[in-house]
DNA sequence: CTCCATTTGTGCGTATGTATA
DNA sequence: CTATACATACGCACAAATGGA
């Protein structure tokens, strides 16, 4: 039998019909099963949280032996774009939250460019005397006073972030007052503070998430996660905050783009 | 007993003397000594690798139980600073190799900045057929020709990342052979091929290693890696370059700045 | 709870086309 | 040319996980 010939595609009605307009002839079928369903899934034609036909279907709509569509599934997989449940199907991923990091914070922009509602959950807001890296980036001495603000981010009501936010208490008074109720802290600072909060340095680092933020993000222990430093400054160049962020590693990116 | 009482060291001449130019009164013990011993191992007198004394030491010269002194510890160890080995002891734990994301791609001179060795070790240059992301981001037809370059970044010997870098086959004739042979891409790109090989962007996400990757890296399963998509363009904004780079998570952090 | 159908995961054997020495 | 190694593809069988009856 040819190895490598192209698809031969028995189109049934019950599944979205096939282009047959690009036909590929050197590639292997499996490539070109994965391109099909990449093409599927990108059209639209399954959409993010479907399930796609079971591996018996789809092997039987491309005409190939299972474990041809099985690799071209794997690779899919493999590169994020499908979820394979074992025992109960093959479902189209989520796609990651790519979050642009520029020199503003907009997470909330970033979340409405992907359609979804973005919102914050505060978990603290209180002062605590500083020590370690909390006193190295904000440039105070160590026992010196900061308000943290513990707060974790939302999209669609879905945990994807915890993040410690350190901020000066003589540069922000009653801040712990005032962030019991707000909606936006970019916001806050800038109409309470007269504060620009400008993104100086980013440093990211891949760690398994620990046995709190497991629980608080609602991922199984042993996750990956980003873990994001982050420091902001004020227009003229004073630090106004030291940040831990903890992003979930699975559906998260962080881009950087040098414009 | 007070418990935010300062410390009372018993200064050992065994032990690093503590300066006690700066006595702090308000923090907790725990905090106290952690500050201490992050001083001790900033400032050198406990250096990478080294060990600790054992916590029955280190609680004898501190004169506090051993419990609080686990608790400085664990701060330590929590922040990536030390490295606990169950029946061993405390060890100085490596620093994260920390590489400055900006235009040009300059991964020698960040290792250099840690006083570190760069190097390469080639596993693959091969032509592949583009298929998926890589036909996406190289803005080529799926099936056409790319130079796959798949080699291991080393630090003083020890594998720190592996890179996959596609090249589009028709921009660079012989890539294949020109690099079995280089000392630096980068280098090969612009001598042989007046490339300039300009950073565009850089989408970070985490990862838990894969087993082949594992391997080559050196580290158990289950750990967490840096995936990183890099998209790197001539001066002209042609794409020349797609790469996916995993770092290890535990010996390395991106550092992005806006400068 | 057990039982069972469904679905994915894994292993082995076979065959063929491609590339290389 | 042969010999070898590798990638691709198919067929069959069973294990493991899920979910409903």
């Amino acid at each position: 039998m040819d190895s490598t010939r192209s698809l031969r595609l028995r189109e049934l009605t019950r599944y979205p019909v096939v282009t047959s307009t690009h036909r590929i002839h050197a590639l292997p079928v499996y490539i070109q099963i994965a391109e099909e369903l990449r093409q599927n899934v990108e059209s639209g034609i399954y959409r993010v949280g479907d399930q796609l036909p079971t591996e018996a279907q789809l092997s039987d709509r491309f005409n190939v032996n299972r474990h041809t569509l099985r690799r071209a599934i794997a690779m899919l997989r493999d590169e994020g774009l499908l979820r394979v449940d074992r025992g109960r199907g093959t479902f189209v991923a989520a796609k990651p939250i790519r979050y642009p990091i520029g020199k503003r914070v907009r997470f909330n922009e970033a979340l409405k460019a992907h359609g979804k509602e973005g919102g914050y959950r505060l978990l603290r807001a209180s002062e605590v005397p500083v020590e370690g890296a909390v006193a190295r980036n904000l440039n105070l001495p160590v026992g010196a006073s900061a308000v943290v603000i513990e707060r974790i981010g939302l999209a669609d009501g879905q945990p994807i972030d915890v993040t410690n936010g350190y901020f000066p208490s003589d540069r922000f008074p009653d801040l712990v007052e005032r962030a019991q109720n707000m909606k936006s802290l970019s916001k806050l600072l800038r109409e309470e503070y007269d504060c620009d909060h400008i993104r100086r340095s980013t440093c990211v680092s891949a760690r398994t998430v620990k046995p709190n933020d497991a629980r608080i993000l609602g991922v199984p222990l042993n996750s990956p996660i980003l873990l994001v430093e982050s420091i902001n400054c004020d227009r003229d160049g004073t630090v106004v905050e030291y940040g831990v962020t903890r992003f979930r590693g699975d559906s998260m990116e962080l881009l950087f783009t040098n414009s």
